[in-house]
DNA sequence: AGCTTGCCTTAGACCCTGTCCAATGTAGGG
DNA sequence: CCCTACATTGGACAGGGTCTAAGGCAAGCT
């Protein structure tokens, strides 16, 4: 977490109170917030703090690599902190919650040549979709 | 095709001339429209069908399980007729074109009892990135 | 074929997510 | 402590999608 920071400022950051705060409310496992709740959250430790500036910061943090963006549901982005811990999500059809998972196995070496038509392929994503224990009960 | 509107018919669909142009326009391999690509392509065949048709037929067709929603990039969803063939997606990072992949094994099986937070999976959605020979070149 | 009924369609207002801009503020090097 | 380039702000704007009230029409019934 203050590795995150240092890791930034040696970047030649300019580390402001927002992105401090906005880099704050990202620390934890399993974290995937909106850029709604990303800005709510860090509103309340820094009331002034404005929605362009979390977009911004959002935005500089995935560039770094630092944050994942994911599209779960077509609706907002969410920011997943745990960039660097590769891992895929497991997410709830009903609730849409989320949690992060790491199979067995590597997805890309299942993609044979002869399904690539050309691509360069570079990574692969996988999202498994279910029923969570609360919405089954 | 027909099939589709047959089963559609038996589920109780109303069959009117939007719906009808709705599901032709989703027909063939490697489509993913967005709907407003849904939309105006209907429109040219039928000139004075709104919008909002088109999305509550695109809804009820996802529903139906005719259709499979792609949120590929959290801008527009894309709309895959190709329902009834599990496949994965291959797109690409730069230009957003997608082709439809068989990968082979089961996803599915690699994710451990240990790493499903008593979740009931239900299905796994495979995206693999890269750059499209068009883009390299 | 004509009636009836309830489902469909329409246009447009509206909402949510995200981007852009010009004006103002401030981190951090000198 | 000052300067300046980089950040932040709020508000306007754009794209994608949803909702609603009013009118239209498919399909079952006679």
């Amino acid at each position: 977490m203050s590795d995150l920071l240092d890791r930034l400022r040696e970047g030649g950051w300019r580390l402001t109170a927002q992105r401090r705060v906005v880099a704050e409310v990202l620390d934890g496992d399993h974290v995937h917030l909106t850029a709604d709740e990303v800005h709510s959250r860090a509103a309340a430790r820094l009331p002034e703090i404005s929605r362009a500036t979390v977009y911004n910061t959002l935005r500089e943090l995935v560039q770094r690599g630092e944050v994942v963006e994911v599209s779960t549901d077509g609706r907002a982005k969410r920011y997943d902190p745990n960039a660097h811990r590769p891992h895929h999500h497991l997410l709830c059809a009903r609730c849409g919650s989320i949690r992060d998972v790491h199979p067995t196995g590597d997805p890309l070496a299942n993609l044979p040549a002869s399904e690539s038509f050309g691509f360069t392929v570079l990574e692969a994503e996988v999202t498994y979709r279910g029923i969570c224990p609360d919405c089954a009960a």
